[in-house]
DNA sequence: GTCGGTGCAAATGCTTTGCATTGAT
DNA sequence: ATCAATGCAAAGCATTTGCACCGAC
């Protein structure tokens, strides 16, 4: 099981920054720290881009069992940890059962759109929003620090 | 430790529903299911409505203790069920750590304000956000079910 | 040979549940 | 008597951690 070599963008075509491949992004993070970018940590990544929305841990190890590749859970989890502070991956809690998690990478945005059927989310901007947040806290005498917003739809 | 009798509202004063003592909605929603208002859950009730914003289980249970009250963990967590399917409470989900609850009466927005210093929490009514929302899942064949915004404030 | 990475199993911490007992109607 | 509520301790479950071993530089 070796490790896999960055596929490197064309650089004859000016790639935007949101489509760097993942995998680069990941190396450069785990670089920045002195960490490796080992094949558990690839196979993980690469079954979580192969996922569309929202995940769960045990489900993302399921699927690595699943495929032929032994991870085990710790590394799952650590790698997850890993993801989320390299900005790879975002959580997402909507329900208190369990974490969830997505992609972060290329979505500017903090509003979800869940789907309440399938739970795929997808992330979007909505560009009114920071104004509203800000004039409501403002009229409060606050401070708006961040924000989330949750939309739970359906296939209309 | 007896049963503590409901407070009549003064009827003469046209009292806004909102206003309903919440032991008397509570005990409605308990006779329904024929489930009784013991002392345990007029303690646990009293106690929330002591608090001002978010809490947790936990420290619903040490401040029931330290006020001398004995009940047991278990039926914390049995009571705020009973509080959540009655609509008297609401769970907030904020962080991964742990479950935060607040009271849910009289509030009828689902915007929460959450001061990041303090953790309190306030629920607000963001009129212009149901159509915001609407618009953009209508602009995606969509139709929304529901939302949740939490935004996370500082004092100015 | 030093570090970090991994897997396993054990530990953690919040929450739930089984069970025997108690109390209300 | 019946039916629900309670407390306790044990169980559950997602997540984390300690530790021994392994592999890269």
């Amino acid at each position: 099981m070796s490790l896999e070599p960055i596929k490197p963008t064309d650089s004859s075509i000016a790639a935007p920054e949101f489509i760097e491949p993942l995998c680069a992004i990941f190396r450069r993070a785990l670089k920045a720290d002195r960490l490796k970018y080992t094949p558990e940590r690839a196979q993980i990544l690469d079954t979580i881009i192969a996922f569309e929305g929202l995940f769960e841990a045990d489900q993302l190890l399921d699927t690595l069992k699943s495929e032929g590749h032994s991870v085990s859970k710790a590394t799952v989890y650590r790698t997850l940890k890993l993801l989320e502070s390299a900005g790879i991956i975002q959580h997402v809690l909507f329900d208190r059962e369990q974490s969830h998690y997505q992609l972060a990478i290329g979505q500017t945005g903090n509003t979800l759109l869940i789907d309440v059927n399938t739970g795929k989310a997808e992330t979007i901007t909505i560009p009114e929003l920071i104004d509203i947040r800000n004039k409501v806290c403002a009229s409060r005498g606050l401070k708006a620090e961040g924000h989330k917003l949750h939309i739970f739809v359906s296939k209309a």
